[in-house]
Formats: C-alpha cells, structure tokens, sequence
RNA sequence: GGGCUCGUGGUGUAGUGGCCAAACAUGCGGCCCUGUCAAGGCCGAGAUCGGGGGUUCGAAUCCCCUCGAGCCCGCCA
C-alpha cells in the first residue's frame, strides 16, 4: 500500500512527517498563483497546497482536478502559516504542502455535489448511491450502524451467547406478512419462503440445547413501505433458555443503553427504562408504542358528559364506548381551515368525527359547544386542564378506536408544537399485552404477538375459557414513538401450542403441516425459553436521529420496492422460467 | 387498493393568467487572481417549466388525463 496516512487522521504532531495520500478532491480553490485543494477519505479532509514556482507540475495536476477527481498526492506535513489555521477542520492545523501529485482516475461532471449537505431527489440519491454514501452525513450513518452492530455482538458475546446462522430458503408460514416466494426447481410446483424472522428455529435451536442464540438477521417482509419499513431489514435476534421475563428485559435494556451511550450524541431521558402496561399505555398514550418525550396524555371525559343529550356523545357511551380527549395548546387560534385539516385527520386515522373546543375568554368555542351544558363544558374543562388559548380535541368511539386516534392526534399537536426535545431517546417497556385478540369480520381468535408466546397463567383450560382477558408474556420496547422490538417467553408445552392454534380457527392436520415439526421437537424435552428481536435499522435511526429507514441502508429500496441502482427486480431469461416450472399470467 | 403533497437549466430553489423568448444560487466552460477553506472577480453555455390534451387573445401558472417521486391510510405474526 502506497498511502501512508489517512487524509482526516493528521494532526499537528505529524508536522514534518512525510505523507503519501490517495482521496477524493472535496473543494479546489484556484487563486490562480497558489492551489488549495480539500482531499478527502473514510477519515475525513485535509487540506493541500499547490505552489507553481516550486513544484510546477503537481500545480498543473492540480489545476486541472475537478471535484471528486481520485488523486495521489506526495509531500510534507506541514504547520500551517501563523493566522491561516482552520479550527472548524479537525486537520485545520496543518496542510500537506505537494511535492508531487498524480491523477488516479477522473470524474464526470458531478449528478448532484458530494460536498455540500443538500435535500435532493431521492430516485437520484438511489441511483447514485455511491456518490451519495460519499456524503458526510450518509458515512456517519453507515459507520454509526457498524459501531451498534459491534457493540451488540461484543456485550452479547461477554453474556455467553453464540451467532448462529438460520437459512435464508426457509418454509412459508401461514400467518403474518406476505411472504417473498423462491420457486423450486428441484420440486416443480413447491416454494421456499424467504424468513419473516427466524422465530420457529430460534426455538428449535432452545431445544436443541444451545441454551442463548443471537443473530444479526435479515428479514424478508413482502408489504408496503412506510418511513420505518423496508422490504428486507436487519434485526437483532436472540432467545435464551431458563429465563424469565425481567432476565431478558434486563439484558437488553443494558445492551441499548451501552448503544445510546456508545453510538449516539442523544441522551437517555430515564434509566432504568419505564416500564407500563399495554393498558395504561393505551390509555394514557393512545399508543402501545408511545413517545414519552412529551405528556399532552389523553383525557377520559366519559365521566364529566356522562348525562349528556348531545347525541354524538351519549349514543357512543350507550354503546359502552368512551369519550376521551387531549389538550392542544396554543390552538384555540387554528383557522377554520385547519380546524376542518385535523378533523378530516381523524377521520382517516379511522374515527367517526372529532370534536373540537376552543377554551376562549367568554367560554369553549367549536361546532358542539352548543350542545353542552355549561355544566358540562366546566366539568370537561377543569378535567382536561386546559388553559385560556387551548384546544381541546375530543373523539367520543370505542375504547381501542378513541385511544388509536388520539394517540395519533398526540403525536401531531407534539411535533407542530415543539414539545418534542430531538435530543431526547426516550426508552420504555411496554408489558402485559393480552395473549390473543378477537377478529370480528374472520369471526376467530388471533395472537397479538406471535403464536409461540406464552400466557402468565399457562392453564389450557383457562385460555379457552377465556383468550382476550388472559394476560401474555409478550413485551415490547419502545423510544420515541417507534417499535424498537419486541418478544416474549414461549410456549414451551406442546398441548398449550396446540390450543392456540386451535383457537385461531386451525384445523389439527392444518397446525400439524404448519408447525408439526416444532410440536414435535417440544416432546424432547423442551427447555422453557424466552426472548426477543429488536429492528436494527429502527436502532440505528434513533441513535443518528433520521426520520427514514433508507438513511440508515446501505443500498435501499424505493416506496415501490425498487433498486434503483441495480435496476431490481427486473425481467429474467425464458430458459430461467422453464428452469422453474413458472408460466407467466400478467394482468 | 385509497388519500395528500410535489415535479421549472446538471443540482437546489423563485416565479400561481400578460411585467417570463423564465430569475437566483451552486455546478459546468473560459479569462483574471499567491493564503484560501462554501475563496473571490468578470464573461459564457445550459430549461420547449415531467408527458399528453383542453380552456383562453394569451398558460410554468387554470382544468382533465397520464407518468414519476415522497408521506400517510389499508397492509405490516
């Protein structure tokens, strides 16, 4: 290797060593006389001087380099000239003065500039992904995302748990996302299934005797995108033997407080992490994943408009519904306009109206107010707290419905407000999930987690007696506003496995060809296990505080699940569909 | 599948019916310039305003269709 140093790891006790650097030209400043140029690697920048009367032709070398220009450059390591120091550079005590200089390879006239911090059209950072990975901010996100993952495998490896690897060609499971499908060739007709997680053989590593798993994992998800969803992300994976809850919350809430102290200029806002039930974080968040950055929780008015003859309130609360709010501030002073914006809001959040109430001087304003009492609007008032200037938004629904509005409503009213401090992670656990909830329009039971997660009270009888109001083992942890992860203590029991399965509406030869495998590795001696799975990616985007997932990936897809870069998917050869067994139906 | 927002020189923006045969910054080309660090100064090239159709005396601007992008809802054990 020719180099000698990397560009960003001088300083001034290199003054007067001789460097050899290979870079990228960041900025050229031509005075026509002397050159400057800002050379630039994985490191960082230092900056080059050209001088035409004593080393001609690297001058002209120089003058001839463009921006990103890879260049090989030779000389001494100098202090800077008294009173041209740069204290905003990290290398701004010296320069490195050249004797020689050498273009390695040109570059066309930029799509976009490296150099510069800019918001600029996705599709063209995609296609461009290497040009755009040069860029300050993307190489902190990639090597930030290198340092969590070596901090995880180092505190994991210290706790005794071994990497182990689990196939990418996997089996399709029957609930859950849809799957991203592999024909088969050997098989005609038959598919793999590319891994959701790798929940099953986690498990099966538990009773293989292999007592604490981890795995970096990717996860293969065929749904749409969101800001937090990709096709294919990461996850942390890991499942122990012969633990109980508080053992894995408490192993990973120490591993994600080394991350955010390690990896993160954003400080813990409470550790130990909190940790509050499904129920109260419903109730108080609208949120089984809150933001706990900031309060405006959500008010029960049930009680204060209990008599109440304004119809949008007591036909909801005769129909055992609840009528909640939370307080806006500052928004009595919203414009029709955007009074009409949030309504409209919660109507595709999925409520049925919302109502809105001014607190002004002379009393609450808004298109309901007139069909409270003065009583009425003072009760719910002096309930909610809110002050001269506020707004109250009320959404009158059931339980579930009420809460998920106004958790999101919560969320808007903190981001247009400010209430929301950036430099905040607020972490926090979220325990006691019901075991199984109720699909009314498929007429059957479902679990909230995973069907492999266990109940507090492993009675097989009790579960069937009742599956909504059994408690489960699931938790979840959640920071500012995100599902971090989540995972639980399993079944462990094949007979228990059995009854939820059969609650979900399976069929015994339906369970047998879904999960008869691991039904049958639970009769040889299963270890109690438990665990959980955290998104690496979402991990990531806390740490360096990016609002998207594709800021933290490397090579991401687009919202259409494209790579713009390697033009995926693409059209395949007819000789590979034969191959395959695969004939073609496009609508 | 649905809703919202956006699409103007290479890039980022301004322009919301005539003042626009489109402006500014940056990048690009040329010239000048020996201590800059987003170097500076002067000159120049570069856009049929995503595409198609319509309304109008007149359209980047209004309407319809279409393509593309992003965000959200549905979906996401």
């Amino acid at each position: 290797m020719r180099r000698t140093h990397r560009c960003g790891d001088l300083t001034a006790s290199h003054a007067g060593q001789h460097a050899i650097l290979q870079g990228w030209v960041h900025r050229q400043r031509d005075h026509g006389g002397l050159i400057f140029i800002d050379l630039r690697d994985r490191a960082g920048i230092v900056q080059v001087v050209f001088n035409p009367e004593i080393t001609p032709d690297a001058h002209k070398v120089a003058s001839e380099a463009h921006g990103e220009y890879v260049l090989e450059i030779e000389g001494p390591v100098s202090l800077r000239p008294a009173g041209t120091e740069n204290s905003d550079l990290p290398t701004g005590a010296i320069e490195v003065v050249a004797i020689r200089a050498e273009v390695l390879n040109p570059s066309l006239p930029l799509p976009f500039e490296v150099s510069r911090d800019a918001d600029l059209d996705e599709s063209l950072r995609l296609r461009y992904r290497y040009l755009d990975l040069r860029r300050e901010r993307m190489k902190n996100n990639i090597v930030t995302r290198a340092k969590v993952v070596k901090t995880m495998r180092d505190y994991l490896d210290e706790r005794g748990f071994i990497e182990i690897e689990t196939p990418i060609l996997t089996k399709s499971t029957l609930e859950g996302a849809r799957d991203y499908l592999v024909p088969s060739r050997v098989h005609p007709g038959e598919f793999y299934a590319l891994p959701q997680s790798p929940q099953q053989l986690k498990q099966i590593l538990m009773v293989a005797g292999l007592d604490r798993y981890y795995q970096i994992a990717r996860c293969f998800r065929d749904e749409d995108q969101r800001g937090d969803r990709q096709p294919e992300f990461t996850q942390l994976d890991l499942e122990m033997s012969f633990v109980e809850r508080n053992d894995v919350l408490e192993l990973m809430e120490e591993l994600y407080i080394r991350i955010a102290e390690t990896c993160s200029q954003r400080k813990l806002m409470a550790k130990p992490f909190p940790r509050y039930s499904y129920e109260e974080a419903l109730r108080r968040w609208g949120s089984d994943k809150p933001d706990l950055r900031f309060g405006v929780e959500l008010v029960d008015l049930s009680d204060e408009v209990g008599e109440t003859t304004f119809n949008a309130f007591s036909a909801v609360l005769a129909a055992g519904g609840v009528v909640k709010g939370i307080v806006a501030p500052g928004w009595a002073s919203l414009t029709r306009k955007e009074t009409d914006a949030l309504i409209d809001q919660a109507k595709q959040f999925g409520a049925k109206g919302l109502v809105t109430l001014a607190v002004e001087a002379d009393g609450l304003r808004g298109g309901a107010a007139k069909f409270l009492s003065e009583q009425e609007t003072g009760r719910i008032v002096a309930r909610s707290g809110a002050s001269l200037g506020d707004m109250l938004l009320i959404v009158a629904d059931q339980p579930l419905v009420a809460a998920d509005v106004l958790g999101r409503l919560r969320l808007e009213v903190g981001r247009r407000c400010n209430l929301i401090d950036d430099n905040l992670l607020a972490f926090g656990w979220i325990i006691d999930f019901p075991l199984m909830e109720w699909l009314p329009e498929e007429n059957r039971w479902t679990f909230m987690h995973n069907p492999f997660c266990s109940a507090i009270v492993m009675d097989a009888d009790a579960i069937r007696a009742n599956p909504g109001g059994i408690a489960s083992n699931q938790y979840d942890l959640a920071c500012n506003g995100y599902e971090v992860g989540g995972g639980s203590i399993r079944i462990h029991k094949p007979e228990i496995q059995r009854v939820i399965y059969e609650l979900m509406g399976y069929s015994k030869e339906e369970t047998e060809a879904s999960i008869g495998h691991m039904l049958e590795a639970f009769e040889y001696g299963a270890p109690p296990h438990g665990g959980i799975a955290t998104g690496l990616e979402r991990t990531v985007m806390l740490m360096v505080d990016e609002p998207n997932i594709r800021e933290v990936m490397a090579f991401p897809k687009n919202q259409s699940a494209q790579d713009l870069l390697m033009n995926a998917p693409s059209g395949v050869d007819e000789r590979q569909l034969r191959d395959l067994h695969i004939g073609l139906h496009l609508g």
